[in-house]
DNA sequence: ATGGCCAATTTTATTGGA
């Protein structure tokens, strides 16, 4: 089983992409982020006639999640079923063959103090009761942009950026929490010292030429998948094209067909 | 020079991203 996550900034700009790197690749899930469109804009029938299952909740100009699979997609839930978490698109889940895919964008945050670095904590906050409602010993992948660096291996300059936004406790904490509860980040399990491993880099300031990036969106595994994990790693190539995301691919593979 | 880009909508500016 091939899962993979990308945070699209923009699916009807990175349709093309999205597609030609599905094939490339044939992930049995890819989770996306940030659609930024609403769902009647969402480009469902050329997702469809490429031979692929969606599912997608969008809403105008910002956030929108998706996930797109050659697998039928079942008990899709589109949204935390948290009213107050749901005014925006962040959260969409479905499963597909015996595997558990939750896909979800955590707000930036902004800036601590602000009623976005509040949703941001709640947000968390929900998906640790989220995941202690579920057996962690089923099979369950939680894919997305987190917003949340977790040591100083996963941003390029930790002392620039220690304490603030994206790295700092309050969201690194709970961020362990929710992973206690049985779930290991597979990019890391398999490269525990590689540096300069990341997943998203400013577009500003030349910031992917110099490498000054952050390692900000993740594929969880559940124990029966983090047991059987076989690779995991970031696709760089895309970024590396005209007129691309600001995030890339990020793929984790496991020695597990879909039942 | 403490900022440079990009996408969508409110479009020839503004907002948000992280």
């Amino acid at each position: 089983m091939i899962a993979a996550t990308f945070n699209a900034n923009s699916i009807r700009n990175r349709l093309d992409v999205i597609l030609g790197w599905m094939t490339e690749n044939r992930p049995d899930m890819l989770c996306i982020q940030e659609t930024k469109c609403q769902d009647k804009d969402f480009p469902a029938d050329a997702i469809r006639e490429a031979g692929y299952h969606c599912a997608f909740l969008g809403q105008k100009t910002f956030n929108g999640v998706a996930l797109i699979s050659p697998h039928e997609l079942e008990g899709v839930v589109k949204g935390t079923g948290d009213g107050s978490l749901d005014t925006e698109a962040r959260f969409i889940s479905a499963r597909a063959g015996d595997v558990l895919f939750v896909n979800t964008y955590i707000p930036q945050g902004q800036m601590k103090g602000t009623p976005k670095f509040e949703t941001k904590l709640r947000f968390l906050d929900f998906m640790y009761e989220y995941f202690s409602s579920l057996d962690m010993d089923d099979k369950i992948i939680w894919c997305g942009d987190f917003n949340i660096a977790l040591t100083d291996m996963d941003v390029y300059d930790p002392d620039l950026y220690r304490g603030g936004v994206g790295f700092c406790e309050e969201e690194q904490s709970r961020l362990e929490k929710i992973m206690s509860l049985g779930l290991t980040d597979t990019f890391r399990k398999l490269n525990p010292s590689e540096e300069k491993a990341y997943t998203f880099w400013d577009y500003r300031m030349n910031c992917f030429r110099a490498n000054h990036g952050w390692r900000i969106d993740y594929i969880m595994a559940s124990r029966p998948l983090a047991a059987c994990l076989s690779a995991s790693r970031v696709d760089k190539e895309p970024r590396k094209r005209e007129k691309p995301s600001d995030h890339t691919f990020l793929i984790s593979e496991f020695d597990h067909k879909l039942q």
